[in-house]
DNA sequence: GGAGATTAGTAAGATAGTATTACTAACAAT
DNA sequence: ATTGTTAGTAATACTATCTTACTAATCTCC
């Protein structure tokens, strides 16, 4: 075990420094003078740090391009290996489940979907079955497991609380279960979360960090929020609960709209159909779904212009709650509705005449993956968090 | 200056638990030894450090009760020493300013108020002066400076924006103006924010850091959130703007109403004002203001009732956008309205229709001071940053 | 082809800081 | 007075670092 305090803890940092440096210039390789100039440590430290790593497997020297064209004696060029740590990442949807195996960096090594069982546990089984399968051959097994849920996850009392789509999660430890079976690090979160971070990771190159929101739009509402890099889950865990926002203060007696009764994938379509039967003019049939009911919108249909519209108001209505309370920088729309251009562009002008300064609204371009590559943004977090302390404690 | 990888760190670092131990140990003293226990390091290590700890100021042997009662050897106790360092706060309201210095542990021992200037810079030029006055005979002066001022204060332009209710502040350099008079950290924020930190540092005893909101209902609608002890700005540095918060959608042609348009002081005047005209009954004037409308609130006044009601309905719809989004666990109301628990106990009990867990709300105890012990704390935090690296740096 | 320049990496010794062990100091209880 | 307990110090060893000086390997220019 590391110590805490003495002359060990240095160590560590200072191996740290070099892990961080080489992660930061991924995927050039560095030699050890290199990394001795971009850290400030002396070349015979890095030399000692770099070969314990190597022994321990996190690092090798590169094979090909030993360099060339520059003067002086050629560098050993090292490189961290991809395939020192694994991680296993899965979204658990309402219909589908996304499983995964990420390596060091983050690439997805292995995939696999499969549809989601009648209920948790056999979803889950499921999940760990398809989990060691796609494991096999990868050496040392995965290091860290980051599921996502379709409910709120409770990590005080180990539940899925609110999974309405999947039955089964009440009296499931989801933690505890998955430890049985993964000797890894466990991290279970919210779909909408993951798919937030997701979104995020996908557009890192040009944005900044901080402060970005991602709604889905589908069946119901709801919203991930990014602060300073973090998910914010809020004081009990269901921040971001969109869907119950009220659109009007209730009037005495009346229940009040909520935004998921005008814009979520459902109520458009009843709302679509009250339309014709109200007699306004369609092409399309009463019962049509959402991608018609979008197909036909640039057509000028009535009906549809009408149900659309009242959806992007609502939309609006809530994104400007959201502008004057959390101040976002970017807002990401997905799910069904969410990801579609029309409708992104359609909140995007009504939100201009609520809001002084509108952030940015985009369309999702990962679709369902979101969520999956949110996960391994988390796992790899897990995973770097435990590297060198795991990489520089086994040496005895 | 301190090496960042050598073994000057590790002495940092070890320098910096003993601190930490010290003052979550405030405010019973320590001995050596206990200082060994509690962070793990040996004793010739805690002796050593502290040795430069009492060298340069930061700790002293307590004189009073030298032990008694236990077995064995009695300890020499050690203490921080309050007057090491110091701070200067501020809060520049519209109406007055409050400034006071605070010691290691954040009492404030020297206080002051007077009234706001016609502008910014006669105004600074006053607070200048009289935190000189107020540092007389401390010394070693101040190490940090925290400002809080009524608008946006934006880091990267270092110019504070919107503050309406003092003109001059557009082309004014508050940090680099406030650095040239101070030799010491120089934090400028909005009033609102220090406000939700000084809220939160006095019920910090019964409560988690995370997750609190202060609304501040007064003349405008801010609010300051906390998120994980610290402040959250948003992308722009404009979260919290309430005020500005639509309480319905806008139908073709008519704007909608904000909640300042119906809950802020003068609102509630200007509408008690209109709902006399309109023939409600009631025992005031036309024109009483906020404290008289409040008194008579108790009396079952028809008019008042009636405006009360409206305003405490539109902040509960508001609150509920706030849950919704941000998920705080406790909000608490300042301000001349806001401040008022029968204005509290109205928003709690229309927020309990609208939300099916709402928050702890509560009536702000701190009042006018609440922004200057924000200060405090934020003061607090700058010097902890520095403490440990300047007492041990200046030894040769 | 050889001398010099240039960069990579290693070896040896110095330095700083910590932990361990063993000691002395100071007091209470018996 | 003796014994036990806790505080603090002294001496030494250990760990990890840095510095300095060296060797190694290549390119360039003559």
């Amino acid at each position: 075990m590391a110590e805490s305090s003495g002359s060990g803890l240095l160590r560590l940092l200072n191996g740290q420094r070099i892990v961080d440096a080489l992660f930061a210039a991924h995927p050039s390789r560095m030699s050890r003078a290199g990394i001795a100039r971009a850290t400030g440590l002396s070349k015979p430290t890095v030399s000692a740090l770099v070969a314990d790593f190597e022994s321990a497997g996190l690092l090798r020297v590169s094979e090909e391009s030993p360099s060339s064209g520059t003067i002086g004696r050629p560098a050993a060029l090292y490189e961290l290996v991809t395939s020192a740590r694994h991680s296993v990442v899965a979204d658990i949807g309402a219909t589908k489940v996304l499983v995964g195996v990420s390596d060091l960096f983050g690439e997805l090594v292995a995939e696999h979907e499969f549809t989601t069982g009648p209920d948790a546990r056999t979803t889950l089984d499921h999940l760990a079955e398809t989990s060691t399968e796609l494991l096999r051959g990868i050496a040392g097994g995965c290091q860290a497991v980051c599921v996502g849920v379709p409910g709120i996850y409770r990590p005080e009392r180990d539940r899925v609380e609110q999974a309405l789509n999947l039955p089964g999660f009440d009296d499931l430890a989801l933690s505890a279960w998955l430890s049985e079976r993964f000797k890894a690090t466990i991290y279970v979160e919210n779909d909408v979360n993951l798919a937030a971070l997701g979104e995020l990771a996908s557009i890192r190159d040009e944005q900044t960090d901080s402060d970005f929101a991602a709604i889905s739009v589908g069946t119901g509402i709801g919203m991930g929020m990014v602060v300073g890099g973090d998910l914010y889950r809020g004081g009990t865990g269901s921040a971001g609960e969109l869907g119950s926002l009220l659109l009007s203060a209730p009037q005495s007696g009346t229940t009040a709209l909520t935004l998921e009764d005008v814009a979520s994938a459902p109520s458009i379509c009843k709302r679509f159909g009250r339309a014709i039967e109200k007699g306004l003019h369609s092409k399309l049939d009463a019962n049509a779904d959402v991608p018609e009911i979008f197909a036909a919108a640039a057509a000028g249909d009535e009906a549809v212009s009408w149900v659309l519209d009242e959806a992007a108001a609502a939309m609006a209505l809530a994104v400007s709650h959201l502008c004057l309370i959390a101040d976002p920088i970017q807002i990401m729309f997905g799910g069904g509705v969410g990801a579609n251009p029309v409708f992104v562009k359609a909140v995007e002008r009504r939100l201009s005449k609520l809001v002084a300064a509108p952030p940015k609204l985009t369309a999702s371009t990962l679709g369902r993956k979101a969520a999956l590559i949110g996960a391994v943004s988390i796992s790899l977090r897990l995973i770097h968090e435990s590297l060198v302390v795991e990489m520089l404690g086994d040496q005895p």
